[in-house]
This record gives structure tokens, sequence and C-alpha cells, in this order.
DNA sequence: CTCAGTGTTCAGTG
DNA sequence: TCACTGAACACTGA
């Protein structure tokens, strides 16, 4: 389930039970598809005795720092996540890599749907595809007045538009969903046509979900009951939210999209 | 058996 | 070139 406050959590994650440890070895599926650009064995070899120094994230890409370069960098498509463990056997189903370090800690990436991706780059923040990425609202929200200007240049729905990554890193179709609803703005409006208070009230919103989103691990059932969050799945056509307004489904820019017609007018 | 899907990319169109 | 749309990708689980 990986947007933003997902990869933050995993990224946090992998920070805190591998920085300053050594690889001690690297195991992999040959998965040419999620492995892009190298092939997995030599992505093993090249990790192999190097310090993870750091795990950096920007958007829904995620990164280590090693002690020399290439760095691995991992994206996790529709499906996927980082598990940490201490034995074998606990090895996750659809595990792509297992990286395990000289005190046993063990931690592997998962991508069931084969839509993530892992690459071996020299310098990942200054390279396609993180280098492309816009601002990340958890780590650089821009200003009202900067976000107004990138706004009043896009026809597109405002929902299409929270999606592009190179505007909204790491916003994906849940979190615009509930950026929208709690800003009372309909998914549908033209981007250019928000006004500056709209285009406020979207900024403090997205601030505030994505903090509170990382704040509580990204775990789902720890997400204040009134987010819209808790109603959008399965496109029940009887579902409300927690206020007893009904939730409607319809799609934009071919990604569903759940809004509640009584608060979000056109 | 059918089909939606928490994502990204790319071809095609205007 | 830009802005935008829709299909393709790949596979699980409902």
């Amino acid at each position: 389930m990986p947007e933003l406050p997902e990869v933050e959590t995993w990224r946090a994650l992998a920070e805190r039970h591998l920085a300053g440890k050594r690889i001690a070895s690297v195991a992999t599926v040959p998965d040419p598809i999620v492995f892009s650009g190298i092939a997995p064995r030599r992505f093993a070899s090249s990790l192999r005795g190097r310090e993870i120094t750091a795990a950096h994230r920007r958007g829904k890409q995620l990164w280590f720092a090693l002690d020399r370069r290439p760095w691995p960098a991992f994206h996790f498509g529709m499906t996927g996540s980082f598990r940490v463990y201490q034995s074998r056997r606990d090895r996750p189903r659809f595990w792509k890599v297992e990286i395990r370090t000289e005190d046993g800690t063990r931690l592997a990436m998962t991508n069931a749907r084969r839509l993530g991706r892992i690459r071996l780059l020299d310098d990942p923040p200054t390279e396609p595809p993180i280098s492309r990425l816009g601002f990340d609202p958890f780590l650089d929200l821009p200003t009202a007045a900067r976000l107004r200007t990138s706004l009043e240049a896009r026809r597109g729905p405002i929902k299409t538009v929270l999606l592009d990554q190179s505007l909204f890193a790491g916003v994906g179709n849940w979190l615009a969903d509930e950026v929208l609803y709690q800003a009372r703005i309909h998914p549908q409006r033209p981007a250019y046509t928000l006004l500056p208070s709209e285009v406020a009230c979207l900024r403090s919103k997205l601030r505030a979900i994505v903090r509170k989103a990382v704040a509580v691990e990204a775990d789902a059932s720890r997400f204040p009951t009134t987010w819209l969050f808790h109603h959008r799945w399965g496109k029940r056509p009887d579902a409300v939210t927690s206020r007893g307004d009904r939730v409607a489904f319809t799609t934009i820019g071919g990604r569903t999209t759940a809004w509640v017609p009584a608060v979000q007018k056109q």
C-alpha cells in the first residue's frame, strides 16, 4: 500500500535496523522485471561488503546511502513492502531481495504484482526517476504562493494534478481523495480555478494528513475515524462517512475517486 | 471465472 | 512543445 506515509515508515524502519551496519550477504530472486537495468546477481555482488550509512526517501522512492557507490534504490509499485526479521525461515512471500547485515539482521523487499522496481544508481537524487520528482509534502512543502503558481498552469482536474509525481511527489490515490475531502474541494475542479483560500486549505490539509499518517506509522487502524479513508474501499453503494454523508465513486484520470457530494460542491 | 487495483510510463491526440 | 488521456504493464485476491 505504498504512498508517501508507508514508504516513509519503511525508510525509518530500514534506517533503524541497518544504518551503521555492514552487508554480509544479499539474496535475490531472478526477476528481470523488478530488477531494472541491473542483473539481480550483479546487484547482489555490488552491495556485499558495503556499509549502509543511511536510508533516504523522496516521494514514493526510497534509497540507501552506502560507503561506496553505486547505491540501491527501490520503488514499490502498487504492492510491496520492506520487512525486517532475524531468521531465514521468516523470509516473506513474494520477496525479491534480502539484505543480511553482519549482526544477522535481515531486510527483505517484497513485490507481489511486480510493478515495483529495484535499481542501482550512482547518485539517486540527481538521476531519473528521482530527479524528476516534484516537492515532497513531508520534506519540503512549498509556500501557498508557490503552490498557487504551479496550479494556475494546470487545466486538468485537481485530483489528477495531485497524482502528478513531478508536482506532488508521494501523493497517491487515497491521499489525494482524503486531501480533497478534508479541504472540501470537488475532485473534478480544474486546478487553475482554485481560489487562493482553497489552495491554502488544500496545502494545510495535505500537510496535516501526511504528518498524521506518518506519525502513526501508516497504520490505517490508527488513522482518525473522521477520515474518508475508512469508507472508500470496496466501492460499496451504501458507503457513508462517519458523519453519515453518502460516499460517491467515479473515475478521474483513469483512477477510482471517492468523494462526498454533500461536502465537496462543484 | 471475472475483474478491480494504494502506480508509472508511453504512445497518441489536440 | 505542452497538456492531457487512455492503454499497457503483471499478478493477486475478492
